[in-house]
DNA sequence: CACGCTAATGTCAGCCACTGACAGTTGACA
DNA sequence: TGTCAACTGTCAGTGGCTGACATTAGCGTG
């Protein structure tokens, strides 16, 4: 060992931060050109010329070209998880999955902002939104997701996840409505933090009374529903 | 026209048969493939060449190699939709929801059969479950259908879909739940109609108290819980 | 029944995502 | 400074998919 290094901050080799580098400027190049020209109409070797390595060091560091667009998808996620693991036991599954949802998005900005702007993640939601494939496997991905959640539930509740529904079923309606709150705010015109922070807390306010309710009677519950035209 | 035909079944031309027997052995093939070999492990030139005919003939009758695989679940859930439409209006959204699909499970078995053996279906839909890049298509599908269910629903209630959340959200936990039931389905070992029938109207009457209640309080209303084991 | 029209199919060339194999280059560390 | 291992480039090849064009074969007409 050559170097000096604060036993915090371990200074890594050239190496690391050459490959840390690479990484950042393919991840980049790849949203840039994917939120402008369309992921469809981008190609690999594109994303690699632009960056000035070979298509196939493009691939060994993502997976697939699917894989790029979806790095930063991944670190919002994990937040998510980390930030359920450590909702105080006394609150209900559907309380803490949506405390988890709303903490989370306290800090994850700063995260995104290490690697790629907040701005250029924002236009990639919408991308992966729109594009057929990517909207696709960002399905998939939320189905993991919910998997792990519904694990991590059952344990909080001391739930046997393989012989009790009740999990999954929670965690599947609540992962609906948060699809469904991404899409639309995807469509609305605000594509602001606060805005998708609002929608969320409207939208899961609202699940219970949607199925308990007969519809054509007066209201009976939170918010004002009818009114939120985003 | 040269030949005669009767008014109700309109004996399409030699053309036309000769159309349907081709796409119809492209499916056949495709899918006891698939669910041989697998699904990425199979080449759409070995369909075609076992069908023998030219690689660009399968791509006339299927945009895709997973088009084809789509194919018969197409039909079912163009059933739903149907039965969905002349549900009684007296019906609350999500009865009408849960009545669709139970009552369109009993006469799809038929309009199956006439392109494809049942069990044959069976097999494709557990392939489609277990291979990640078909699950994401899948659920890319069951999206679309969400929205036009959405829609459906919307109108039998008089809302107007971009103004009342409350549709989209009535549908997006009804068809998550919808997903975990087929989801099970596929992972026990019974593949058989009345089981999947029996799953779904047992989570179905799952997915309102598992919502509202305290899951470490004495239980409070239907089925079984903690029993089903599939 | 021969004819032309057109739909269905075959053939061919080519793009793009992705992969394995092998060779060259360059940090890391003694 | 030299050796090792990691990183990268090059090349050839597979498989999904498409456009262009030639060929075949139902279909209706004279």
């Amino acid at each position: 060992m050559t170097e000096r290094q604060a036993a915090d901050e371990p200074t890594t080799g050239l190496r690391e931060r050459k490959k840390q580098r690479t990484r950042d400027a393919l991840l980049r190049v790849a949203l840039e050109l994917f939120t402008t020209r369309g992921y469809e109409h981008t190609t690999v070797d594109e994303i690699a010329e632009a960056v000035e390595v070979s298509q196939r060091t493009f691939f060994r560091y993502f997976a697939s070209k699917e894989e790029a667009a979806f790095a930063v998808q991944e670190m919002v996620e994990s937040r998510f998880v980390a930030e359920l693991l450590v909702r105080p036991a006394r609150e209900r599954p559907f309380t803490a999955m949506r405390n988890a949802v709303l903490y989370s998005w306290n800090t994850i900005g700063e995260a995104i902002e290490a690697v790629v702007p907040v701005e250029l993640h924002m236009r990639t939601y919408l991308m992966i939104e729109s594009t057929p494939a990517l909207l696709a496997a960002h399905l998939r991905r939320s189905t993991e997701l919910e998997e792990r959640t519904a694990r991590i539930i059952a344990d909080r509740e001391g739930l046997d996840l393989d012989a009790d529904p009740r999990p999954r079923i929670a965690v599947a309606a609540f992962t609906g409505v948060m699809r469904v709150t991404g899409r639309l705010w995807g469509q609305g015109g605000d594509t602001s933090m606060e805005s998708i922070r609002t929608l969320t807390e409207l939208y899961l306010d609202h699940l219970e009374p949607a199925l308990a309710a007969d519809w054509r009677a007066p209201e009976r519950t939170p918010g004002v529903p009818g009114t939120h035209g985003v």
